[in-house]
DNA sequence: GCAACTTTTACAACTTTTTTTCAACTTACC
DNA sequence: GGTAAGTTGAAAAAAAGTTGTAAAAGTTGC
């Protein structure tokens, strides 16, 4: 686990092929291995936990189908089939059995790169790993599910505690004055209210903090504002 | 029950084509409906609320791809673009638009039905799990029948009722604001209606949560929208 | 015309936000 | 170090807003 890029896994057996597809991968940033054999393809798939493959279905010791069926029992990772079959039969046959896209050879580069930008981005969405995570102490909050989590249960969080969470969180460590946490969560008109401000803070403090009344995340600055530190 | 066939909204202005779509989709139990015009395909995909949409991109009042970004705003359903444009890059401009398959004319009907099961089968897709069937607690969801069963009963659920189900579960865990729950469910121009959303999250939870009056999978997040858990 | 489904209506229950009150803490000056 | 002025924190009541449920009315398909 170098990094978490996305990884393609290309089966393929002719070399210039695998060549091209390399380079244009690479310089995608993608991940990228070879398998030129089935045998090889299911055992690369095991370990390499390709995010998308790209099939050539004429392999020399099998049919790629075969591939297709055996990777289907454990993983649904969308498969693009590369074929110089042009018959009707056979994609119909590869798209039932479980491939997700099929591109003829001779094939188009960029028409290849969109359809894998096709597959990928509906993954892409899913993938928890994608959705930007801030943690401090036990406390987890995922911004795109809008879920804010303390020693693995789910807090509820009221909208208005949250756009001050959201304030405050967005440059840990920084200073925000009480006149710029209002104008931000309550709006320009309500920027003298400060007293919501500390309402606010210890329903925040209360929900986060191990110990409420000794605050290690939700700073006070007396005269100023609040800090937010991990 | 019944009611709850595939839906096909078929955008096209070539009569012939109309025509053999038609009769193929109905053959496979499919429910249609054509559009012809840009506008048309609009309003008939806001009340009609398609599962599948096969897309002309050459429309006699506006280009296709317009379809697609009003669409895609309000609706994930896949996009099938049928075109007579053959260059490559009118290809990759329609599948970065947000199309997911893309045919050129002429086109074989079988491996267009194919390339369509393909769509189909992905909203079966959950997460990255390798079942096409969603489960929690005693519930099992197969949206690939579009079936519900709950400690083995199988459970009825209405069209209406199973369009929220699917925009709710699609991603466990994830927050769905009330107006895009709405307007995927309802149609764009319902955003505002949000009572509606109450009376069928009531409904999902009398059907499949254990206590219906204390959820623990369709929860409410209150000003905001609903959360599916597993 | 019947059955199933969706929309409308009405109201009760509940949650969140605002207001009020008061105690505790901080700071600065004598 | 003590005290007063200013600032902050906690609790709880009041007000505003949101959600849940039931049931009647309207629609649609068979």
């Amino acid at each position: 686990m170098s990094t978490n890029r996305i990884r393609i896994l290309v089966v393929e057996d002719a070399l210039e092929i695998q060549r091209l597809l390399r380079s244009a991968f690479e310089s995608e940033e993608f991940e990228v291995q070879e398998a030129s054999t089935l045998a090889q393809a299911l055992s690369r798939a095991a370990t390499f936990h390709p995010d998308l493959i790209v099939l050539d279905l004429g392999l020399p010791d099998g049919d790629g189908l075969a591939f297709i069926d055996q990777f289907r029992t454990w993983s649904h990772a969308p498969i693009l089939i590369l074929s110089a079959r042009m018959h009707e039969a056979d994609k119909i046959t590869a798209l039932d059995r479980g491939a997700d896209d099929y591109l003829s050879k001779p094939f188009s580069l960029g028409e290849l790169l969109a359809r894998l930008r096709v597959q990928l981005r509906r993954g892409s969405k899913t993938e928890s790993g994608t959705s930007p995570h801030l943690v401090f102490g036990d406390v987890v909050i995922d911004f795109v599910q809008r879920s804010v989590t303390k020693a693995g249960q789910s807090v509820n969080i009221t909208p208005t505690e949250y756009r001050l969470l959201t304030a405050l969180t967005r440059i840990p460590g920084k200073m925000m004055t009480q006149s710029a946490l209002m104008k931000e969560v309550w709006g320009p008109h309500f920027k003298d209210s400060t007293h919501y401000l500390r309402i606010y803070v210890g329903h925040l403090r209360r929900k986060l903090e191990n110990d409420p009344s000794q605050p290690r995340h939700f700073i006070t600055e007396t005269g100023v504002g609040y800090r937010f530190v991990k």
